[in-house]
DNA sequence: GTAATCAGTTACTTCAAGGTAAGTGGTTAC
DNA sequence: GTAACCACTTACCTTGAAGTAACTGATTAC
């Protein structure tokens, strides 16, 4: 008997167009607001600042500024964060299942 | 390195407000349409209606209506639906962790 | 014959996620 | 000193998912 609530919660923090590509593209060694936005097709600014902001709320990612100068900022996954790397694999492996299911 | 087009494919399947919880309702046994409806607080049949078939074009349920009389649809996971079980899982598991992450 | 149930459909509205575009304030390269 | 880059913010607009409400057509119970 699965409650429903944690699946919602779930959805709500990896859902969206946006969110499991920002935490991807972290994942994958791209720290900086730039780089991230540069490494996501049709990404705008303005959605990827609210969608760090989000995860950053959800206490996925992190975001440091250093304190030389230049400043750059860095966001990185927490620990928490982490713990969703086999989550989205197991996405990753359903949607290619799917897609030769579906596609053939 | 994960592409994203699979990722996406999954969330495109049983993102949104209403298609894992119509799946979980299946999977304990709500077969009817009255009985699916009535099993998830606030869902219209209208919703339910336009999901069901949602799903059944994705090949994770099928509708099947009974020949003798009264005419009863039932809707029941296809193998591939089935294949979906497990990553429910992990989003309920996750989704609990993440609750006691950030509830505390 | 009328009230209730099953399995929906149709028409219309609302709303929040996402998109567009321009601007801000600082730094660096030349 | 001006052009470009970094890391955003602000204001406004669009769109599709979801919600509301009423209705349909068949069957069954009383």
């Amino acid at each position: 008997m699965l409650s429903i609530l944690p699946v919602r919660d779930t959805l709500d923090v990896i859902g969206g167009k946006w969110k499991i590509l920002i935490l991807i593209s972290i994942m994958e060694g791209n720290h900086h607001f730039r780089e991230i936005e540069r490494s996501i097709p049709n990404l705008s600014t303005k959605v990827l600042s609210d969608q760090l902001k989000d995860l950053e709320t959800n206490q996925l990612i992190s975001r440091s500024v250093s304190n030389g100068f230049p400043v750059r900022t860095a966001y990185t996954l927490t620990e928490h964060g982490k713990t969703l790397q086999k989550l989205i694999l197991e996405m990753h492996n359903w949607g290619v299942l799917h897609r030769k299911k579906i596609i053939q």
